[in-house]
RNA sequence: GGCGCGGUAGCCAAGUGGUAAGGCCAGGGUCUGCAAAACCCUUAUUCGUCGGUUCGAUUCCGACCCGCGCCUCCA
């Protein structure tokens, strides 16, 4: 099945076909850096982690921008509280954040621009939309007009007719003249950060960052624009108004908004303080990287997620099957010869693994496929009926699964025990048990799980994994 | 009020005009010195409600009920 996404813009799902063949040119919206992340905001991270790996599965090559907001009201009130520099509170933030993204084994986008480092870029696309007649000037701070730009709403799909035909003109308010306006360029006060440029003194609004930013690297046109759905309005359709009053082209194709993960069935956000960053579920609460991955991965963008600790629990241990299974794959012996009936069972779950990921990324249909083969496979073993000659075919079918869920290697904990060490262990136990010596083998498999090693006795011998 | 999303088993969650994927939990079993682990099996006559279209609807249409989100910053 050939690619293809639900455009917000048109509503509809299409194939997707890049601009530029085999070039997907795609922006997404990154961090505010004012505090952790929490993992509300990890899922559509992920989400973008997820869209990069079924791009290039699609044979497709990545210019992926994705902005950090390093300067806004938040950042700036907290870091004077602080009494530190914008870039000192910033920077601590922003590692924080690139942390936490290698932690959850996100691809890093091929750029990241931070708004602070393009400010001049802005100041001029400022002043070009001031010369075009799209601004209007209030106490220093600039206004874009939404009544200048007849597509206002297309995104959102609001119908703003009304309102702008309604709205009196006012040049000379210091007021917005429209509700719906939105500031560009916002003007200095004391005590806070701003810069001096081609327009006067003061600092950039949130909207006018991305839209910037993103026709800088990546030209008018973009192919895909992702973010979360909170940011449909007003922010995407403020960076199109922008974007397109600047440019007089299409900003973006196809624009991709995954929805949000809940807690209790309402949105995980900081305001409302049911939020839980990387750093609560991995420390304290012990759980692992990758079943958060594997948690945020495994809803449809789409659909918003209903985040509990018994799903992240769920999460883990459907993991652990995984391993397992792999585990089996490595470490049993079978039979020379090969089954054609599990060589195809693979095949068939390879080719519905990604074209349920080609379609519109749905992980969770993809996700079947690969535990409907691990079953098959199982039982096949159980029966005596998997052979040597499958053994690679079905850890390759595991090979394609973790390219793009990347969930099966373990994080490695800190510190615990060495393979060595355990391997000697395992063997001491092993001689003790064959001794009957139970006790000492009951002992040294009992302090092994303290140490974070779990023993299984199979029939093919003794194999351990890390809990 | 406008715009958008959703209501499927105990929980999470796919899906199709032709009779309900998958994961977790639970129960049962295999294996085992005992365990643990692992593996297997079982678990929705039913898809928010009520109408309509149809040979047939969870899937299409209409109405209604409920939940959530955006409309101010927000992934």
């Amino acid at each position: 099945m050939p690619l293809r996404f639900y455009n917000t813009l048109t509503q509809q799902v299409q194939p997707f076909v890049p601009v530029e063949p085999n070039v997907v040119r795609m922006y997404t919206c990154g961090p505010t850096v004012y505090d952790y992340a929490h993992i509300g905001n990890f899922r559509t991270f992920v989400f973008y982690d997820l869209l990069r790996r079924v791009l290039r599965l699609n044979g497709l090559k990545l210019d992926h921008v994705m902005n950090i907001t390093d300067v806004d009201d938040k950042i700036i009130r907290n870091a004077v509280a602080q009494g530190k520099s914008l870039a000192d509170y910033t920077n601590l933030y922003t590692q924080a954040f690139l942390d936490d993204c290698a932690t959850l084994r996100l691809e890093r986008p091929e750029r990241l621009a931070r708004a602070t480092e393009h400010i001049p870029e802005m100041a001029t696309a400022i002043r070009k939309l001031e010369e075009s007649g799209h601004t209007y000037r209030s106490d220093g701070s600039v206004y874009f007009r939404i009544s200048t730009f007849p597509g206002y709403g297309k995104l959102s799909h609001n119908d703003f007719e009304g309102m702008v035909a309604g709205a009196r003109v006012d040049v000379d308010s210091y007021d917005k003249t429209d509700a719906r306006d939105f500031a560009l360029w916002k003007a200095p006060k004391p005590g806070e950060p701003s810069w001096d440029t081609e327009i006067g003194s003061g600092r950039p609004g949130w909207h006018i960052e991305c839209s910037v930013m993103a026709i800088e690297f990546l030209g008018a046109t973009l192919d895909i624009h992702a973010g979360g759905v909170d940011l449909i309005f007003p922010h995407h359709e403020n960076e199109i108004a922008q974007a397109e009053a600047l440019t007089g082209k299409p900003f973006a194709n196809y624009w991709l908004h995954s929805e949000f993960l809940l807690v209790d069935g309402q949105k995980m956000s900081k305001s409302l303080g049911n939020f839980y960053t990387l750093r609560d579920l991995c420390g304290e609460l012990g759980h692992a990287p990758e079943a958060i991955r594997y948690l945020l991965a495994s809803a449809p963008y789409r659909k918003s997620l209903n985040f509990t600790m018994d799903s992240l629990r769920s999460a883990a241990t459907a993991i652990d099957r995984l391993r397992n299974f792999k585990l089996r794959l490595e470490s049993a012996k079978f039979d020379d010869g090969r089954n054609t009936k599990i060589v195809d069972a693979g095949e068939e779950a390879v080719r519905t693994f990604y074209h349920a990921l080609n379609d519109d990324l749905n992980t969770a249909e993809a996700l079947a496929a690969i535990f409907e083969f691990v079953r098959e496979t199982n039982i096949a073993m159980d029966e005596g009926q998997f052979f040597s000659g499958n053994r690679e075919g079905a850890l390759n079918v595991l090979r394609d699964f973790d390219s793009f869920f990347d969930v099966l290697k373990p994080t490695a904990p800190a510190g615990g025990l060495p393979d060595a060490e355990i391997d000697r262990l395992v063997a001491e136990r092993t001689a003790a048990k064959k001794a009957r010596d139970f006790a000492r083998s009951d002992r040294i498999r009992a302090e092994l799980l303290e140490q974070g090693v779990i023993l299984e006795d199979t029939k093919d011998g003794v194999r351990w994994k890390r809990k």
